[in-house]
DNA sequence: TAAATATAAAACCATTTGGTTTCATTTCGA
DNA sequence: TCGAAATGAAACCAAATGGTTTTATATTTA
């Protein structure tokens, strides 16, 4: 039984910048929850619960190593993320697409003609 | 003055589902309130506080037109979530790096030998 | 012009979120 | 073995979130 009835998804994990630091030092290397709360300014139990969210997303995942705690990365869940996105890629990911999409739903375009010396054809 | 102190950024607007199922709406056509309002259960008054945080993340723009509001998809702020994954990528493009990863942070390896024939060279 | 349509704005509410403090438990090390 | 270190767990709290209902305003249209 892999994954299940997750209460948080990668959505809600990387909505708050909290959790986004944390993912990027653990992205460096696996650490201790006290190691990983010496970057931040709130308290330990306060990241004990952003990583008990980011464990919930699968984002993250720990071991326990003697009284230490370890925490590191687990990026796979991103790609659903990734997915998500590339729907959307095709909407400015070059001009004429998002030129295609602006004017099949009635946004406004301005056509902007660059004058260019043309050699003509066949003289 | 363009952008400046947006309350909710793109990562916050996307982690609610309600809000993604409009922007895939949104992604098919511009669209009033109402019938955005008509492909859900919930009140249009939610629908339209919904659409604010949209609009505040600028993933949504609404003109008014008559007596609608018609809402487009303004996809540009999802480059930011773009470049914030690329940073990711890595971890799971290629089994090569996710390995390199795996061994530098103290993951456990699995070596799984593929036996094949292979013919020898300069017998 | 009056009724119907479409939205806006405000007040309210329950639950979730992101934090705290306090107390208990496990493990390391002198 | 005894104290310090690291975490876990529980109780609590203020603010944000995602809803609702109610009231008001503008715009069509019959």
């Amino acid at each position: 039984m892999s994954s299940s009835a997750e209460k948080h998804d990668v959505f809600q994990a990387i909505a708050d910048p909290t959790r986004r630091k944390i993912l990027r030092l653990l992205a460096e290397k696996e650490l201790p929850i006290s190691e990983i709360t010496s970057h931040f300014s709130i308290s330990r139990t306060a990241i004990a619960k952003h990583l008990h969210i980011l464990s919930e997303a699968e984002l993250v995942r720990g071991r326990k190593a003697g009284r230490e705690k370890l925490y590191r990365l687990q990026p796979e869940p991103l790609t659903e993320l990734k997915r998500w996105l590339s729907f959307y890629e095709r909407f400015w990911n070059n001009k004429l697409s998002k030129l295609k999409h602006v004017v099949e739903h009635n946004g406004e375009v301005e056509i902007k003609v660059i004058e260019t010396d043309v050699e003509e054809r066949d003289p």
